[in-house]
DNA sequence: ATTTAGACCTGTCAGC
DNA sequence: TGCTGACAGGTCTAAA
C-alpha cells in the first residue's frame, strides 16, 4: 500500500514526535509481523532504548535506537502507524473471550476516564473521540509503549507487514536488494539510461523493481509513465533518449508532489494521526479506468502487467508508431 | 535463466 | 437486500 511518498510523509511526522522518546516495551499481537530476529529477542533488545532518529530507505521506515540498533518496518499493503496519546488503555479481553475474532481484530483501545488528567492531553490532539479512534486503532499487530505513556501502534489488517531489528553495522546487508533513492542525487538521467538499457522486460516491470530504483510502487509507476507519455508495455531497452529524459522528470515530479499532498489514500493508507492523504485528486490515470483522460478525453484503460493492474491512456501513451 | 502462478491475509465494493 | 467474486499502495518462493 504505501509507496515511497506515503512512507516519507509518515516518517517525517514520526521524526518530529518520536526523536528523544524512550521505548518501554513492545507488545506483539501477531507474531509473524516480527520478521527478525525471534519475538522474544526482539522484545528484550528494544526495551529501554531511546529513539535517536527516524529515517526512510525505499519503502522501509527506520527507527534508529540507542546502542547502534535500528528497527526496519515494511508496511506492505495495509500497514499503518498511529501515535496514540498518553492516558488511553489497551483492552485485550477478546483474547480469552473470542480467540478466533482476536486473531484478526487484535486489541481495542479505550479512552481515559474523565478523572484522568491525561485526558486533557488527549483532547488537545484533535479527533480522538472513541468511534473515530476505534477505526484508526483497529487491527493492531504490534504496540510500542513509550515511557512517557504514548503508544506507537503498528496496525495492519492483512498482516503482510514486517518489522525487523538490525544493528547499524548490518545496514548494508539489510538493504542490499535496494537500488538508489529516486529523489537523491544518485538518481540521474545517466543512471536511468544505463539501467533501462539492461531491461528486456516491460518498462512498467522495471519501474516496480526495487533493486533498480527503490520506492516506486504501482500507483507512481503508472503516474510517471503517464507523465512521460510512454506505454507501460514498451520494452525498457527500447526507450529513446528523449523518452528517458521525460520519464526521469516524471518519476521525480510524481513522487515529489505525492509527498507534498500527504500521500495517496484509497482505503488503507493513513498518516500518523490516522488522516488520509489527498494526492488522489492530483493523479492522472491510476484507478481512473473508463474515465476520460484529462488531456485528450480518450477513456483510460486498465490492463494486467505482471499481475498488477496498470492504467494508461491509449491515445497519449502509444505502443507502436509515432 | 527468466517468467509466472501461488502464497501470505482481510476488507470492500461492483454487479447480478 | 443479499450473495459472489474481483480487486487492493507488496514481495517472496515454488513450479513451469
Amino acid at each position: 500500500m504505501p509507496e515511497m511518498p506515503e512512507v516519507e510523509y509518515t516518517v517525517r511526522q514520526l521524526r518530529t514526535s518520536l526523536v528523544g522518546a524512550t521505548i518501554d516495551e513492545a507488545m506483539v499481537f501477531w507474531e509473524r509481523t516480527i520478521g527478525r530476529p525471534d519475538v522474544a529477542t526482539f522484545r528484550a533488545e528494544i526495551a529501554g532504548r531511546h529513539i535517536t532518529d527516524v529515517r526512510r530507505r525505499g519503502k522501509f521506515s527506520l527507527l534508529d535506537l540507542s546502542g547502534d540498533l535500528f528497527v526496519a518496518i515494511h508496511r506492505r499493503m495495509t500497514g499503518n502507524f498511529f501515535l496514540l496519546p498518553s492516558g488511553w488503555h489497551i483492552d485485550t479481553h477478546l483474547r480469552e473471550e473470542d480467540p478466533v475474532a482476536w486473531r484478526t481484530k487484535g486489541p481495542s483501545f479505550i479512552p481515559p476516564h474523565e478523572s484522568d488528567e491525561s485526558l486533557v492531553q488527549a483532547a488537545s490532539l484533535q479527533v480522538l473521540t472513541e468511534p473515530v479512534l476505534s477505526t484508526k486503532t483497529a487491527h493492531c499487530r504490534v504496540c510500542f509503549n513509550l515511557v512517557d505513556g504514548r503508544r506507537l501502534l503498528f496496525t495492519d489488517p492483512r498482516k503482510f507487514g514486517r518489522i525487523e531489528l538490525w544493528s547499524r553495522q548490518q545496514e548494508a546487508e539489510a538493504f542490499k536488494g535496494l537500488g538508489p533513492e529516486p529523489l537523491s542525487e544518485n538518481f540521474t538521467v545517466a543512471f536511468l539510461t544505463e539501467a533501462l538499457a539492461k531491461g528486456k522486460t516491460s518498462i512498467k516491470q522495471v519501474l516496480l523493481a526495487q533493486d533498480i530504483i527503490a520506492g516506486i510502487g504501482n500507483i507512481y509507476a503508472d503516474e510517471a509513465l503517464s507523465y512521460a507519455g510512454i506505454h507501460p508495455l514498451r520494452r525498457a531497452d527500447s526507450l529513446t533518449a528523449a523518452e528517458i529524459h521525460l520519464l526521469h522528470e516524471g518519476i521525480v515530479a510524481v513522487l515529489t508532489t505525492g509527498i507534498e499532498h500527504g500521500g495517496t489514500s484509497f482505503n488503507d493508507y493513513r498518516d500518523m494521526w490516522g488522516e488520509a492523504g489527498d494526492n488522489y485528486s492530483h493523479m492522472r490515470v491510476y484507478k481512473k479506468h473508463r474515465q476520460p483522460c484529462g488531456h485528450c478525453g480518450t477513456l483510460i484503460e486498465r490492463i494486467p502487467i505482471a499481475q498488477r493492474s496498470t492504467h494508461f491512456c491509449p491515445a497519449c501513451q502509444r505502443l507502436t508508431g509515432e
